[in-house]
DNA sequence: CCAAACCATGGACAGTGGTCTATTGTTTTT
DNA sequence: AAAAACAATAGACCACTGTCCATGGTTTGG
């Protein structure tokens, strides 16, 4: 598909998807017209912005998420891409910690709102 | 006590301190001192501090955080305050769902890369 | 007393994560 | 055919969250 299409249907701007694209968290193919030089997306690209979308919400930064395409991509060096992918995990629950002390401590203001 | 006492015992650098306070979400008040300028702060602040640490961590912006200071401030319009602190929470547990389907997804290619 | 450490203020700078604009060319719609 | 929509590329620009530096003054340890 084209980047349109892609932007329609992950969510994200054209833009935002270049910039992906740019830092390396998606990969594009020159189509094979002869008169123009658009961007081909393959549906995987859809399944990765998808993950993406709720992995920068849960607060993964850009470089990470290369990290973790990366992992995936090189997996041929299976031990580094499980380590990688084992250290967000941990990563994810600490932040997952911290939300929960948050979340408390706003509850506790809230109790005293009373 | 002085911002290096504070900043010692926060974990914040005084810069950061410094920056906090520009941005509403801590104050100080002037010392009584005839010959310098320098700034009191308040255990509370310290109290806040420690907040600031794990809510910036659960993604909290530093306005998100103005915000929770201010509704704790103006708490005679408890109501509004109340709002304030239930749209965060809010958010929060939002949070914390999205970082759970990051944490299964990351699940998943680990399995994948078994 | 003097150096080292501290403080205030203000502004410059940096990294992240985009967004917007300009330019130029292509495709699709009417 | 003309207009509208789409695309590529490059660079400017923005808000956010700090960090660093310069300057000038103050306090403290030896």
């Amino acid at each position: 598909m084209r980047i349109g299409e892609l932007a329609q249907r992950s969510g994200f701007s054209r833009d935002t998807i270049r910039f992906y694209e740019q830092n390396g968290l998606i990969t594009s193919t020159v189509g094979d017209s002869e008169t123009n030089s658009y961007r081909k997306y393959k549906d995987d690209c859809l399944v990765w912005l998808e993950f993406f979308a709720g992995a920068r919400e849960a607060g993964m930064s850009v470089a990470d998420l290369r990290s973790i395409v990366e992992a995936n991509a090189e997996s041929c060096d299976r031990e580094a891409a499980r380590a990688v992918v084992l250290g967000k995990i941990e990563e994810l629950n600490e932040r997952a910690d911290q939300i929960g002390n948050a979340i408390r401590f706003l509850e506790n203001t809230l109790s005293r709102l009373g």
